[in-house]
RNA sequence: GGCCGAGUGGCGGAACAGGCAGACGCAUCGGACUUAAAAUCCGAAGUCCCGCAAGGGGCGUGCGGGUUCAAAUCCCGCCUCGGCCA
């Protein structure tokens, strides 16, 4: 009985790809190239989930199509395998994450396969291999030896005109005040430390003291993300804000292009709008207010020009000679603001409570009062400080700076709602017309003077954070906001006050983890002869590297903010230079999005020794023409690596400046449809609707879905389909109607135990049914719950696809009697050429479920037929082939054919087979489909009308009415407008 | 609160550029095959009303309006859900 046999067509087609090396690939400048590529997972010791085969099958596809459409495709898969979960495994038991990992990516390399794919596995890698890590660290030196010249005009590889470009180190230029520090014994001309100093200062990858979310209950600093309300995500430990050295990448000098470029790739608006949005470019203008020189500290204090104090009208006076500084100079106050227009406004100023004028500009009475308040804020995250639904909190400093534009003095406060990672993290405060201002003044009586009128308002409202007329604003009142802002910008530059600037929400990237499971810095830093850090780093020589992670006694966290590798065995921290100079290693390990960020350029020449990549082949497989992942990766993985793909390409290794021309996001996989209803302890059932907040001593019943989070207490109870029906637009029971229940898909998690093991859909349906199954859910992007159901559905389609070529009550596998080798009639052709049409344009369009929806039509279709044309069958299986690859090969050694099918030639369609003779029209009257009527393909509207008004039920709806108007669309409707 | 996306039968979804709403699949129901079942094959089906029936009609793409001979599709105003950001 040869049924259709998953299991046993799959091992074997899987094993013939295996050793005939079928999707091996190499370069060939004959063939047009196309380069696939899936966002490699992370290996965790769950295994794969349906997830992920989703974005993998639909590559897979696009692949096998296109091999057959003769293109030479690249489609390689890997291993993003630094990560966390390894080192908190290793932590617990001891064992070394390389031994997790590695198990682990066996399982995924397992599983993997046993779906069929099309990768070519010599190209297999994974970030933790040492060669990897080693042009890692190469990469990581290649941004160490680039600064960014904002203002430098080149032409590009890609032929594109742009100002703006990362430079070697070596041709920054050096001040000549610079180069005029000597230390001692140093001569001028050499490499001197103010020259590396400044050198290190402009470098694209810096060390940079920056406050920190460290957590001292787990030993470990966390991301933003990773802390909730002060506290950890996990066990909830208090986190505490704490200045660290840390590595950072300047991706803030390549804001610009990660945006203006985005322009030319085929992403989805969506996706590039969340790009943009992440960068959050806003244009304003920095302005410096004096600081009040009455106040005591600032007394007899020298300012930038070096002349002792001067008055506000004298520094104004000297301030449009000199113009505007580089950097804010002493005795003055920088801040950033988007709305230059609304200066008149300011009633007060806020500094960033980290402000380093903080110490200058507070009074002794405010002193006490200002440190506690510094001390408080330090414990606060970012996000907790900006959260609008917050009280707002500050401090008076006792100082008062003056505005520029009109002399007046302004109190200087410091609160947490200004950041010091923002613009200048100073602010001037315009209470009228900013939302947060808005709130902080209310709160602690400052002022509010408005200047900017909202349009068609008469003056009088508090507050408005539009924009509109200007209003008590000097010389400028009467100006519309827009034109306000580009005329102050001017004069606040020409008279040396301010400038226009732009400002980034994006930060520069904090590149360093204090983990062990990462790639080591290719970093020494010095040692003075007492063993302490002199600040100067010098670079491993490449080389060394990669520089190895050496072996550890334990994985235990030191307990204090020292990374890991700090414990790591003396022979691996500590060198002695040539020169004789002492050094010791970088102990910070880079972040997991480190080995992602370049994997797509490796997989083209993975086993290249000499380079990371040759530019031939680079030339060749570059840009990734089609690159599909999660949503989840929108914004951090693409836009990283982005950057470190336009370094590269400023850097001449790399010929296109974007690395991924066509971006898709697969939709999440949710569980199966679940119903649950909500019972009382006694048993009677409760409504959604219905719920009950539970108090102390009584239950209050409310209609409010926010305090559903108390079903919990009365016990959720799942439901099966025939316990529900629908009523309406909701689910109720069905044992009593009254009764509302949930009905809904929730994201797959262990803990609602709702997972769908591939391995499972594979051992029960089969590689093919669960591919197809995955394609046939709905479109790729869009969330979709799974359904057994629904795999067991496409598993009856490849059962008659079976039965479409093998008789299944013989007793070899062998072909149906029905499959025979003559001409097929011109219905069959038609609908063949159809099938190809329509399967053709869905590939293309990467839509999966109509191509297979198609694919079913013709297979209802010809199970119908007593004899089916081989010339009819063998284009079908190349079609099938791409989605159900197994199934399609055995049937096409069956067809006769000894080779694999993958090469074969996609089948094209003839446009004059699909012609019908005849046509049905339907025919409105006004506007509603009242008949139809079959005309000849050829039929022109006089005819179908003819044909139309001959229709009875036409005819009856004629009948004593006049035809006013006739719309003919041709060949696909009639509508007749009567009275 | 802001930005982006989505709401179509019992369920997943289809409908190209405004032209027959519900393709295809699941679930359901009926029939054939079978001693019986499974498997398979054939068929029905948005919903309400009229009719013995063939058939005919009303209503229908989240809600309310609008444009048009014609709207799931375009416009205006809402509601709900999802994602990202705050």
């Amino acid at each position: 009985m040869p049924r259709y046999d998953a299991a046993r067509i799959e091992a074997k087609w899987q094993a013939y790809w295996e050793s005939h090396q079928t999707f091996r690939v190499e370069m060939d400048p004959a063939k047009e190239k196309l380069y696939v590529l899936d966002m490699f997972p992370y290996p965790s010791g769950d295994g794969l989930h349906v997830g992920h085969p989703e974005g993998y099958t639909a590559t897979d596809i696009v692949c096998r199509y296109n091999r057959m459409r003769g293109k030479n495709v690249l489609h390689p898969m890997g291993w993003d395998a630094f990560g966390l979960p390894a080192e908190q495994h290793a932590i617990k038991t001891g064992t070394h994450p390389r031994v997790t990992t590695e198990k682990n990516i066996g399982t995924f390399k397992r599983q993997l396969k046993s779906l069929g794919f099309s990768y070519d596995w010599s190209r297999e890698l994974a970030t933790t291999d040492p060669d990897y890590v080693r042009w890692t660290q190469w990469i990581f030196l290649q941004l160490f030896d680039t600064w960014y010249d904002p203002d430098y005009p080149w032409t590009g590889p890609d032929g594109m005109r742009r100002v703006g470009k990362g430079r070697p180190i070596a041709e920054l230029p050096i001040p000549a005040d610079v180069r005029a520090v000597l230390a001692p014994g140093e001569s001028p001309g050499g490499e001197t430390i103010a020259v590396r100093k400044y050198r290190d200062a402009q470098r694209l990858a810096y060390i940079h003291e920056a406050p920190v979310n460290w957590c001292p209950s787990l030993g470990t600093v966390l991301a933003n993300e990773e802390v909730i309300d002060g506290k950890s995500e996990v066990g909830g430990f208090p986190v505490e804000r704490r200045p660290m050295r840390q590595w950072m990448l300047r991706i803030t000098a390549y804001a610009e292009r990660l945006i203006s470029e985005l322009e030319s790739l085929n992403w989805t608006e969506s996706i590039k709008t969340l790009q943009k949005n992440w960068i959050g470019k806003s244009v304003g203008a920095e302005v410096e207010f004096r600081v009040e020189s009455s106040g005591l500290r600032v007394q007899g204090q020298k300012d930038a020009q070096g002349s002792p104090s001067l008055g506000f009208q004298e520094w104004k006076a000297q301030r449009t000679q000199s113009g505007f500084p580089q950097a804010q100079q002493p005795g003055t106050l920088r801040i950033y603001t988007t709305r230059p227009d609304t200066l008149y406004g300011v009633t007060y100023m806020v500094l960033a409570p980290e402000h380093p004028l903080v110490d200058v500009i507070t009074t002794r009475e405010q002193k006490a009062a200002v440190d506690a308040y510094r001390q408080q804020a330090a414990l606060k995250s970012d996000l907790d400080r900006t959260d609008l639904a917050k009280d707002k909190s500050g401090v008076f400093t006792g100082g008062y700076v003056i505005n520029p534009v009109n002399g007046e003095q302004v109190p200087v406060w410091i609160a947490d709602y200004v950041l010091i990672s923002y613009g200048t993290g100073a602010i001037m405060a315009v209470p009228a017309h900013d939302e947060r201002d808005f709130e902080f003044a209310k709160q602690f009586g400052i002022d509010i003077k408005p200047v900017v009128l909202a349009p068609g308002e008469s003056p009088g409202a508090e507050s408005y954070f539009g924009e509109g007329i200007a209003i008590n604003s000097g010389d400028y009142t009467g100006l519309p906001t827009q034109e306000f802002k580009a005329k102050i910008t001017a004069d606040l530059t020409a008279a040396g006050l301010g400038r226009e600037a732009v400002n980034y929400r994006l930060r520069d990237w904090l590149f360093s983890r204090q983990r062990y499971w990462g790639e080591p810095f290719p970093i020494w830093h010095e040692l003075d002869a007492n063993g302490e850090p002199t600040g100067m780093v010098r670079t491993v020589s490449e080389s060394d590297l990669p520089v190895r992670l050496p072996e550890m006694e334990d994985y235990q966290p030191t307990g204090t903010p020292d990374p890991l590798l700090s414990k790591a065995p003396d022979d691996w921290l500590y060198a002695t230079a040539a020169d004789g100079t002492k050094l010791k290693r970088e102990t910070n390990s880079m972040p997991q999005w480190a080995g992602s960020c370049w994997y797509y350029l490796r997989f083209c020449d993975n086993k290249n020794g000499e380079q990371f990549i040759d530019p031939v082949k680079e030339k060749y497989w570059l840009p990734v023409d089609l690159y599909i992942g999660g949503a989840e990766h929108a914004v951090l993985h693409l836009l990283y690596s982005r950057f470190w793909h336009k370094v590269l390409f400023d850097r001449g290794y790399v010929s296109k400046p974007e690395p991924f021309q066509r971006l898709v996001n697969q939709g999440m996989i949710l569980g199966e449809m679940e119903f649950t209803g909500h019972q009382e302890t006694d048993g009677r059932w409760v409504s959604v609707t219905d719920t009950y907040e539970v108090t102390d001593d009584s239950r209050i019943p409310v209609r409010n879905k926010e305090v559903s989070a108390s079903l919990a207490s009365l016990g959720p109870k799942r439901l099966t389909q025939d316990q529900v029906e629908k009523r309406g637009d909701r689910w109720v029971l069905k044992e009593d109607p009254s009764i509302v229940v949930d009905a809904k898909s929730y994201k797959m998690s262990k803990s609602r135990g709702n997972v769908i093991n591939p391995d499972f859909v594979v051992k029960e349906y089969g590689a093919d049914a669960l591919r197809m199954y995955e394609m046939f859910m709905g479109p790729l992007e869009a969330t979709k719950p799974w359904s057994m159901a629904g795999v067991d559905g496409v598993f009856r389609f490849l059962g008659r696809v079976w039965r479409l070529f093998v008789d299944e009550r013989a007793d070899d596998v062998a072909l149906s009697s029905a499959v025979q080798d003559v001409p097929p009639t011109a219905a069959q052709l038609r609908t063949l050429h159809k099938t190809i049409k329509v399967v053709t344009e869905d590939l293309d369009k990467l839509s999966f479920n109509t191509a297979i929806s198609r694919m079913m039509e013709f297979t209802n279709e010809f199970t119908a037929m007593d004899v089916r044309p081989k010339a009819v069958l063998e284009p079908f299986v190349l079609l099938v082939s791409p989605l159900a690859p197994h199934i399609a090969e055995e049937l096409w050694q069956l067809l006769g054919h000894d080779s694999s099918l993958a090469y074969e030639p996609w089948p094209t369609f003839d446009p004059a087979l699909l012609v019908e003779s005849e046509i049905e029209v339907p025919v409105q009257i006004n506007g509603k489909v009242r008949g139809k009527v079959t005309v000849p393909a050829d039929a022109d509207q006089a005819a179908v009308e003819a044909a139309a008004k001959a229709h009875a039920t036409i005819a009856a709806n004629l009948e004593g009415k006049a035809i006013v108007k006739v719309i003919y669309v041709a060949g696909k409707l009639l509508n007749m407008v009567v009275k």
